[in-house]
Parts: structure tokens; C-alpha cells; sequence
DNA sequence: AAGTCTCA
DNA sequence: GACA
């Protein structure tokens, strides 16, 4: 059974997934405006692009992403570059709102001092889709992932360690963040097709904002 | 293989 | 589950 820990009044509300996993439903608390008008501000320097799997498949979600080093795929492989490949220009600087979103949650739920260098952006239209995988990119792996849910609902595919492994199905909701690291810290995890929907905010789309510590942080004096 | 196809 |  979850572990089902209200977040004061109102709908807010923890949910524990597993050891080191908790979905903060309704986290978001009405600041999905200025989420998105951040990341129109983002996309406007950086526009959303559909990526290459290394083996030749264009992604169904668009991406783009801020902060100091941003995901990237293609033929060579996945990796955090410090330049956007489609722009030749650095990222987008990761805006304050945004980190301080992912800081609280990281608190929230567990990880004290979550300094994110890393911020990528996903944008998922009607049908679009993410495959099972693992973030397993980044250099600091005792670090968290903090993902943001914004817009249209979606199916989250919940795994664990290994890709075989069974698959829950959690229906994510505009303003529910989930917050995973320690022991699941590499769990398997996709997003089903994108139902046909509607959000004031979004339209008919859905937009993901997940947040990762891609280099060792800086040991902190005593 | 962060995708797609096939089989039972 | 198989498959670059």
C-alpha cells in the first residue's frame, strides 16, 4: 500500500512509488503559468527539436532544455553538451523559478541541497510517446531526477531495475511532480502515447520538465 | 533500444 | 523478447 502523506490543506498530497521514489501530486500549486511562460522564454532561444536515437529513430517528443549542460542524442550516442547542437549558442540559463520548484521538491521529498545543472524540456503532442529507459547520463548518480508534469494528463510507466521488470501505470496530472534517486534512482521509466486532451494552459499537448545534477556537486565545507 | 516489430 |  502507498504511503499516502498530506502536504497541508488542499489536494496536494505525497505518494510514496518505492524506496527513494514519492510523487508530489499537485506540487506545482497553481504556479503552471509561469512554468510555461519560462519555457516559451526557453524555447524561444532554443527551439523544441525532435532528436535521433542512436540507432536512427526520431523521437516522437520534441525537446529543448536549460542550465549550464543540456541532453542531447544522435548517431553518436546520448550526452550532455554545454552548447545547443541546433543553435551553435549555450543553453538557455536554468531560471530561478525553476530551480527553486526543483529544490523544494528535492527537500520534500527527501534529497537536501538538489543543485541542478541540467534541466531538459519535453514537449509531448497527441501520440507522442517515451520508451522505457533509464537516466543514466549523468556523472552524479547519488543526485536525484525531479520531473515536472504540466498540461495535458499522461500514463507514466513506473519499472524497476532491469528492463524486464514489471511495469506499474500511474496517471500523472498537470502540477504533480515526481522525485526519484537512492535505490531508484535508475529505475526504468516511459511515458505512453499522449491521449488526445486538452489543458487551458497547453492546448492539446503536455509538457515535461525533469531536472538532473549531471556533474559530481562541489563537496561542501564542514 | 529515450524505438519498433513479432510471437504467443 | 528480439533486435544495432
Amino acid at each position: 500500500m502507498d504511503l499516502l502523506t498530506p502536504l497541508g490543506p488542499g489536494p496536494r498530497h505525497r505518494e510514496g512509488l518505492e524506496d527513494g521514489a514519492v510523487l508530489l501530486r499537485g506540487w506545482l500549486g497553481g504556479r503552471e503559468a509561469a512554468i510555461m511562460e519560462a519555457i516559451g522564454d526557453i524555447a524561444r532561444r532554443s527551439p523544441f527539436r525532435m532528436l535521433t536515437t542512436p540507432g536512427g529513430r526520431t523521437m516522437s517528443v520534441a525537446m529543448t532544455g536549460c542550465g549550464t549542460l543540456g541532453w542531447h542524442s544522435d548517431r553518436q550516442g546520448y550526452r550532455y553538451v554545454p552548447v545547443d547542437p541546433t543553435t551553435g549558442r549555450p543553453w538557455p540559463a536554468m531560471p530561478e523559478l525553476l530551480s527553486d520548484v526543483a529544490r523544494e521538491a528535492a527537500d520534500e521529498a527527501g534529497y537536501a541541497s538538489f543543485a541542478p545543472d541540467a534541466c531538459l524540456i519535453n514537449r509531448y503532442a497527441p501520440g507522442a510517446r517515451l520508451s522505457l529507459h533509464q537516466d543514466r547520463d549523468e556523472d552524479a548518480l547519488s543526485e536525484p531526477i525531479v520531473s515536472l508534469s504540466v498540461g495535458v494528463a499522461a500514463t507514466f510507466l513506473w519499472g524497476g531495475l532491469e528492463r524486464s521488470s514489471p511495469t506499474r501505470r500511474i496517471r500523472l496530472d498537470s502540477g504533480d511532480v515526481v522525485v526519484w534517486g537512492g535505490p531508484s534512482r535508475l529505475v526504468y521509466h516511459g511515458v505512453a502515447a499522449l491521449a488526445r486532451g486538452w489543458h487551458p494552459l497547453t492546448g492539446d499537448k503536455r509538457f515535461n520538465v525533469t531536472f538532473r545534477a549531471v556533474r559530481r556537486p562541489a563537496p561542501r565545507p564542514c
